[in-house]
DNA sequence: TAACACATAAACAGCA
DNA sequence: CTGCTGTTTATGTGTT
């Protein structure tokens, strides 16, 4: 359960309830403004992180050429000093004493060794002088390492204790604090990472022989961070500390040995925070070969390769504000999507659509695995690049492969809206929210290759398309006619299939005026859409004899996958349980009929029907020469024909299946009905 | 290369 | 006049 922290509403939400919930908050006005962007605040955790573990190396290279055995007393001392006082920084104790978060000092201790092992070590005489040395050369560094996080916590702590005071006069409603635990996760995530690197090194030590644990010693006492953070505290600490190590990262940057991004990704941490800390990670489980630092540093050098800046507009999901130039899109950014209510629900949104395509792709993935040892067919999935999910991008792939597959970096310099670029509709569509859809960007291949898959793939999708501003891969005629067909009385005025690709599909929030233009286009073109007058104005309805006319070039090849579609005798009821199956099995959250007062999955089942007895049909035209305008719905999804005269010229005859059913005089049910799907949407 | 399907843009008309 | 709706034409791209 989640619960909707817009100022306006404390509404508990559900996963799927959540993303419709959002999204009719889109228009919300920020209500205070931040100066740090989300992602970027994200990035300077990493980045600084990273730095701050460079800085110590580096510190740690320059001392340890004039260390030699006699820091082992040194060494000793301070670590029973620190021992003796708790491993505190005796400077915190002192300046917080009433107010200061409880930190848990086992998250402060170090992953050093203790002296009594070191006196074991010393007693067993079993290391060269060498092996000492690299082992004191080691430890050294763990220590400052230590010593940098005791310092920068401290650091936090005084901010803290600054922020709460703040707060306390700002009289901040405590709703904000669950507005960021986001960032409260990732900023604990990080000091996880640390506390796992020391580990990580402890192991080795103890790989290498040169560390022996005894066994009643916990060896990774890797506890949580207290809950007692107030994350806006934490926003502002990490600003801080940003600005107060900016001097080590020109001094440290050559330094970096050691990854945090590996230990994000190798460690056992919910991947739902390594993609919060690293977006640039591919979600696809493989690592980012860009390190958090050069990442950011990439984005320092290069301002326009800003994963939210491209073409001039701006990415952010929602957002398609033209910035001129990427000072005017920084403050852009920091106006508009500063750290407030409404910027902290997209990111969540986004990172439930990211989670969500996750386990899909892992799913999807296995099953393509699964099918091809079924096929017998070698594996030729690459590695090195996500596939595209469905048999839509498989098809796709071949051609836009090259182009597309960089679109799974956020830094690529082409960016989504496809409508604002006139050239193609190529790598364009792919938003830096989905990575993994490489493949389905040519909307004509879907429609040509695999239309009854698309149906399937639409509802399979919906929650995707829903929220990622990924262009569908279906033509406008064929969405059109799923809008038409999914209302319940099969009909829509141009307003409602306008509400409803809008509803459906994210991208189609913007550049409204490029593709209702082209809805428009296409119902006045295609004869299988058919106005009908009313008391009230105008619907559209679907003539699916003719939209099985424009059939039969769709589906030209493969026609021994037909024929398998068509040897299984009763393929509506399997593929409909299928799809349903599937639908539960990727987790997906679908508009059932009791959640959308619209029976889509309903609808889309008989769609797939419809769509595959279409396909069989004119595979049998093809090959029998049958006759080519039954339509199967007459078998399958049997249809009211209205005798009301229609249109004359587009009437054709008593064959003519279009669909108006139930002209009340009292048409405003359709209107009632999208309230009514928005309202349900809330919900 | 031609035919076709599709997307996109745009002009235009009718109407409230 | 403006905006919406609907029609039509032109153009470009990709596929067969």
């Amino acid at each position: 359960m989640f619960q909707c922290v817009f100022s306006s509403v404390l509404q508990p939400l559900s996963t799927s309830c959540l993303f419709k919930h959002l999204f009719y908050h889109s228009a919300t006005p920020a209500s205070q403004k931040q100066p740090e962007p989300i992602y970027s605040k994200r990035t300077e955790i990493q980045r600084q992180t990273v730095q701050a573990h460079s800085v110590k190396l580096f510190i740690f290279s320059a001392l340890q050429v004039a260390r030699q055995l006699l820091l082992q007393q040194q060494q000793q001392q301070q670590q029973q000093q620190q021992q003796v006082s708790g491993l505190k920084s005796p400077k915190r104790n002192d300046k917080q004493p009433a107010l200061q978060v409880p930190v848990s000092v086992a998250m402060m201790t170090p992953q050093v060794i203790t002296p009594q092992q070191m006196q074991q070590i010393l007693q067993q005489q079993v290391l060269s002088p060498q092996q000492l040395q690299v082992l004191l050369q080691q430890q050294q560094a763990l220590m400052l390492q230590q010593q940098q996080l005791q310092e920068f916590y401290k650091k936090q702590q005084e901010q803290l204790q600054l922020q709460l005071l703040q707060q306390q006069h700002a009289g901040k409603q405590p709703k904000e604090q669950q507005q960021v635990a986001t960032q409260q996760l990732a900023f604990q995530q990080q000091l996880l990472q640390m506390q796992q690197l020391q580990q990580q090194h402890l192991l080795s030590l103890q790989r290498q022989g040169l560390l022996t644990i005894q066994p009643g010693q916990p060896a990774l006492p890797l506890q949580p961070l207290p809950q007692g953070m107030i994350p806006t505290e934490l926003q502002q600490l990490w600003k801080e500390v940003t600005s107060a190590h900016t001097a080590e990262e020109t001094t440290g940057n050559n330094h970096s040995s050691l990854d945090l991004t590996t230990t994000c990704v190798s460690s056992s941490a919910p991947s739902k925070t390594s993609l919060i800390m690293n977006p640039h990670a591919s979600t696809n489980g493989q690592l980012s070969v860009h390190t958090p630092k050069r990442e950011s540093m990439s984005h320092e050098e290069h301002p326009h390769s800003h994963p939210l800046y491209g073409h001039g507009v701006c990415k952010w999901p929602g957002c398609e504000a033209v910035c001129e130039d990427f000072p005017s899109f920084l403050k852009h950014l920091n106006s508009e999507h500063a750290l407030d209510d409404r910027s902290t629900a997209q990111c969540r949104v986004q990172m439930q659509v990211v989670q969500q395509l996750e386990l899909q792709l892992a799913k999807d993935k296995e099953r393509l695995q699964a099918m091809m040892t079924h096929l017998h067919v070698k594996s030729t999935e690459p590695k090195a690049a996500p596939q595209p999910l469905n048999l839509v991008s498989s098809v796709t792939l071949s051609k836009s492969a090259s182009e597309a597959s960089p679109q799974s970096l956020p830094h690529t310099p082409t960016t989504p809206t496809a409508p604002l670029t006139p050239v193609t509709q190529g790598p364009s569509v792919i938003t830096t929210t989905s990575m993994h859809t490489v493949g389905p960007i040519r909307r004509r291949y879907s429609d040509k290759y695999n239309v009854p898959i698309s149906s399937a793939d639409i509802a399979q999708n919906q929650e995707f398309y829903k929220n990622a501003e990924v262009r569908p891969p279906f033509t406008y005629a064929s969405l059109i006619r799923q809008a038409i067909l999914e209302s319940p009385e099969k009909q829509l005025t141009l307003n409602e299939i306008y509400n409803w690709f809008t509803r459906m599909f994210a991208y189609f929030r913007r550049n409204a005026a490029t593709w209702k233009n082209a809805v428009r286009h296409n119902l006045s073109l295609h004869k299988c859409f058919v106005r009908v007058e009313n008391v009230k104005g105008a619907v559209w309805t679907v003539d699916e004899v003719e939209f099985q006319k424009r059939r039969p070039q769709k589906i030209s090849g493969n026609p021994s996958l037909i024929k398998n579609m068509q040897s299984s005798h009763a393929y509506c009821t399997p593929l409909n349980a299928a799809l349903q199956a599937s639908m539960a099995e990727n987790s997906i959250p679908l508009y059932t009929t009791a959640s959308m007062g619209n029976p889509t999955l309903g609808n889309l089942a008989s769609a797939i029907r419809e769509e595959l007895n279409g396909a069989m049909e004119h595979t049998n035209s093809n090959e029998s020469d049958s006759s080519p305008g039954r339509s199967p719905m007459q078998a399958v999804h049997p249809v009211h024909v209205k005798e009301e005269p229609l249109d004359p010229e587009e009437a054709e005859g008593p064959l003519s299946l279009v669909t108006t059913a139930n002209h009340s005089p009292d048409f405003d049910h359709d209107r009632d009905y999208e309230d009514e799907a928005v309202n349900e949407d809330i919900e």
